[in-house]
RNA sequence: CGAGAAGUAGCACAGCUUGGUAGUGCAUUUGGUUUGGGACCAAGGGGUCGCAGGUUCGAAUCCUGUCUUCUCGACCA
């Protein structure tokens, strides 16, 4: 059986391939002259608008405020935090001219932003009074990366990065894991992805942090994506930049501080969790619209339906498009399916006659007729049932790719399969180094504490356990 | 950044070996006929062959460099 879209590789022949045709057919980027720089169309934009909406409210709805931050920052404030610098400067952009003239200090472009926050925290943080501090922006950074991918790697990233100081370490953990359950419930809610939810290992973690966690979610392909990030940095960051307020007591002191991102990636992660074959595959609560209305013909009675239509979908605030070009059904059908709009609406002259529309689930493709009176209360119905359904049926694929290990040969043997291993660790950067040279799996996350058993790599003490798994 | 492959009209490709008027299909424009899973007829438009050098009377074709894309590694959200 071949595949009905022209120009997309079937997924379970090259998923790779199929991924950046489903990115191209879906009108989602375009390449640009400058490898890694993506040109997000206006469908692929829609979408991230759409997130940048439901998260920047779930952050203000969480006390934090937007500002805007240069994009430059000078060779001498990014080397003020060594293990900052290091981790970053093997893939920093460097300005190093001004028209003619050479800059008398070479500035990168922002890779991420802690550095240029510290910078003005110094500036503004006095008094415990002023704590805490809840700032995030939105903008674009600049990695230089090696390979690129459109959505999961790019050089040119746009992303929202919180950045907040507190008076206590405890403050500034409870923030740190607030920010992660944020993450947390947008990807299960609005983008129908499980998650892993865990504290990266020291060898992954952000550099500069104190402790790192992350959300990995797994893709069709049993690779992990890393979704979004949340540090705990102490008071490394504070105390390099000579951050200090007074306390109640009268008291010099150092705050705590936390910074936590997520990216246009999660485009990507949307993709490659649910679209197939056909094309993309949104979830109704992040797809742009959520019913393409399709008119077979131009009857005056079908013109008078998809009027109507129109006329209640606005009223039930459900979001939608019309494909009334005089594209064949069959033709319009299939670029309807291309473009992952969760629900197709078919009104045409045979079902009219019958008083009935068609109802078309893009999850499961299922067809269905419903009278015309009802089809909007259909859709208010079927839209949180499939929201559901996605996330379910991700989850119960994502569940049979994670596998136990109780020692390195069971380990080994199951690093040949897709997906995630789990095991008991000791937490040693050996044994993660020897796993990823033997088998190329590197640690996900820990998802909870476990010190009963023995490392299923080196057999020492376990302190927690760990996912594995190949990453993109 | 290392190994491999590729860049010719919006897309998919042929032409290159053996240098000599730039092609095919789809898409697009106009008019008409059509409309329940990628329609049909007719007439049009669109390319300095990725870019820069070189060889030559003459380069899409040969040579060098470079940029971009894809695959696999290393690096990373």
């Amino acid at each position: 059986m071949g595949n009905k879209i022209e120009g997309i590789t079937s997924r379970d022949d090259d998923f790779a391939k199929w991924y950046t045709d489903v990115v191209k057919r879906a009108d989602l980027v375009d390449y640009s002259s400058v490898k890694g720089s993506m040109i997000i169309r206006p469908y692929g934009y829609a979408i991230w608008e759409k997130m940048v909406a439901i998260l920047d409210k779930m952050f203000k709805d969480t006390g934090h405020v937007n500002v805007q931050m240069p994009m430059f920052i000078p060779e001498s404030l990014l080397n003020i935090e060594k293990e900052h610098v290091e981790g970053f400067a093997p893939e920093v952009a460097w300005v190093t001219y001004g028209g003619k003239e050479k800059l008398d200090e070479r500035m990168c472009v922002r890779p991420t932003s802690e550095t240029l926050f510290c910078e003005h925290y110094k500036k503004i943080i006095k008094s415990y009074r002023d704590l805490p501090i809840l700032y995030n922006q939105w903008c674009t950074i600049v990695r230089w990366e090696k390979t690129t991918r459109p959505f999961l790697r790019s050089r040119e990233i746009l992303w929202q990065e919180g950045h907040t100081m507190h008076a206590t370490a405890e403050e500034a953990r409870e923030e740190t894991l607030k920010m992660l359950k944020v993450y947390e419930d947008f990807q299960k809610n609005y983008l129908a992805i499980p998650v892993l939810v865990g504290r990266k290992s020291e060898k992954e973690k952000f550099a500069g942090a104190e402790e790192t966690y992350s959300i990995e979610a797994m893709m069709y392909d049993g690779v992990a994506l890393q979704n979004g990030t949340s540090h705990y940095f102490g008071q490394g960051f504070a105390k390099a930049f000579g951050i200090e307020f007074v306390n109640k007591d009268n008291k010099m002191e150092t705050p705590y501080q936390t910074s936590w991102g997520c990216t246009t990636r999660m485009i990507g992660g949307l993709i490659m969790t649910h679209s197939d074959d056909n094309g993309l595959v949104l979830p109704p609560n992040i797809a742009p619209y959520q019913v393409v209305i399709i008119p077979i013909g131009q009857e005056e009675e079908i013109i008078k339906e998809v009027e109507a239509l129109k006329e209640e979908l606005k009223d039930k605030d459900i979001t939608f498009v019309i494909d009334d070009s005089d594209k064949t059904p069959g033709f319009r059908f299939a670029e309807a399916e291309v473009k992952g709009y969760p629900i197709r609406v078919e009104i045409g002259k045979r079902d009219l006659a019958n008083g009935v529309v068609t109802l078309v689930r893009r999850d499961t493709l299922e067809k269905i007729t419903v009278p015309i009176r009802e089809v909007v209360t259909k859709i208010t119905e079927t839209l949180p049932m499939m929201q559901k359904a996605m996330y379910e049926k991700a989850r119960i694929r994502r569940d049979s790719m994670i596998y136990e290990a109780s020692n390195y040969e069971e380990f080994k043997e199951l690093s040949k399969r897709p997906g995630f291993i789990k095991i008991s660790w000791c937490g040693d950067a050996a044994c993660e180094e020897k796993v990823k040279e033997e088998t190329g799996l590197k640690s996900r996350c820990t998802v909870e504490e476990n010190h009963d058993e023995k490392c299923a790599i080196c057999g020492k003490e376990a302190t927690c356990k760990m996912y594995f798994g190949r990453q993109y």
